[in-house]
DNA sequence: GGAAACTGCGTAGGCGATACGCGTTTCAGG
DNA sequence: CCTGAAACGCGTATCGCCTACGCAGTTTCC
């Protein structure tokens, strides 16, 4: 991490997320937008990634001076939580009568998003104030569960369950750095090599399922799938208390 | 992340890890030591935070000149990582014959360093070089799928599903900035909260059960069973083909 | 025709990482 | 011993970044 790690003491504000803008009549009419920015920012981030992406370079990139940033957004804190919320975008319609389906496809929405901005992965992991379409995706994640039945702190958990594998495996396939996620060159260079045979014998296996891969989307999947399969297991046995 | 994320183009090199130091003969004695030096690191980043971590403040600290950590640590990045390879230690001991019993050890385990070092979660999320009780990680928990019979590539995502819950639920649960994690307040202040109907409902329940509470262990270990109920059920369905 | 409400943005302050080089310490080899 | 090479501590300085402040120009309202 080089340090990205934005924490600060407190989350930002999150007026501009949830608070309705509007321009008043008075004074010149403003060169950039809100939007613009954002926008702006999220190409810069996606392309050479969070760290590069300094209100100097954007501003210059969007033909303004640096500190006329300021004019649309409180900090730059403030900016990248912005970013987040717009690229996770709306969720997708999830329906109580097929919980499992609907659980599916949000984790893979929430997966797809992950993949296209590796850079959201750190800004997820930071303290902040949820915008409205992360919230949505909260919303519509309980509403798939709300048909089965469980009391809501339960309906919470599964949600955190859920939410946790797909976080954690896209944090394992995607590389905020572009480059490899696992660099194992050092380990099989290192005259220690041989206090990790297991884990040598994997890599050097040649028998490699594609089935399993993590970094595609059947990897995913597969591991989905077992997480889909452990709620289902434990919604059956609550249907039927003893068999 | 406030941005925390520490993402550069390239992870940093790892030297440090991986070969062994040894003080040649020539020169002054090293008034600091590369364990002294880590050890405040974690110190000041479990307190004060990984973000307040500075070369400066850790130099003062250790009464001695921002320059001289340059000594022993070739860049602050570099030092992060060997902070991170520190607290994660020495992974629990895993047996072949208890795949089920090892890996909830092992993610328990992973989950405790995770509490007691929150600014780890932002360092795991980048890409790096594993060090070597990284490494041992990975290897213990592949040991203990090893009796499993199961293909190689498949033992690697058996890891990359349980890893992917532990990191998310931590993530979800462990604050880095010391803060509330899911901070609802704007949204039961906006406007706009009709548009959350069983999320309101959900928080707003009096209805607490504390066995889902997923910043207890309690909690944590729930969905790790629905998670380890999913493997069982993959193992066993493997076993016997057709039923 | 002001005054008020805005706007863009130059300047500057403060902090952080770290390259460079100097003076000093220590030891190996003569 | 003595001397030069190897290491060490660290002051200085550069560069990049966030952002507070204030000014000058612009638009609208009364």
């Amino acid at each position: 991490m080089t340090t990205e790690d934005r924490d600060s003491p407190g989350p930002p504000g999150g007026r501009l997320l949830w608070e309705s803008r509007q321009r008043p009549g008075r004074g010149p009419r403003p060169a950039l937008s809100l939007e613009r920015i954002v926008r702006e920012g999220i190409e810069v981030a996606d392309t050479e990634g969070l760290a590069t992406l300094s209100m100097q370079r954007l501003a210059a990139r969007l033909g303004a001076g640096t500190m006329s940033l300021y004019r649309y957004v409180p900090s730059k804190d403030e900016l990248v939580v912005l970013m987040f919320d717009a690229i996770i975008g709306d969720p997708p319609a999830t329906d109580p009568a097929d919980w499992r389906g609907s659980l599916r496809g949000w984790a893979l929405g929430v997966r797809e998003a992950f993949h296209r901005h590796p850079w959201a992965l750190a800004v997820a992991g930071s303290s902040r104030v949820m915008g409205p379409n992360e919230t949505a995706w909260t919303e519509a994640a309980l509403y798939a569960l709300s048909g089965t039945g469980l009391p809501p702190d339960a309906m919470m958990d599964m949600l955190f369950l859920v939410n946790g594998y797909v976080r954690g495996a896209a944090q394992l396939s995607v590389d905020p750095a572009h480059g490899p996620v696992f660099d194992l060159t050092a380990v099989l260079e290192s005259e220690r090599r041989d206090r990790y045979p297991t884990l040598l014998a994997v890599v050097t296996s040649d028998e490699v399922t594609e089935a399993y891969d993590h970094r595609t989307d059947r990897g995913f999947e597969w591991g989905l799938r077992r997480v889909l399969d452990g709620i289902d297991l434990f919604l059956t046995a609550r249907r039927e208390p003893q068999e």
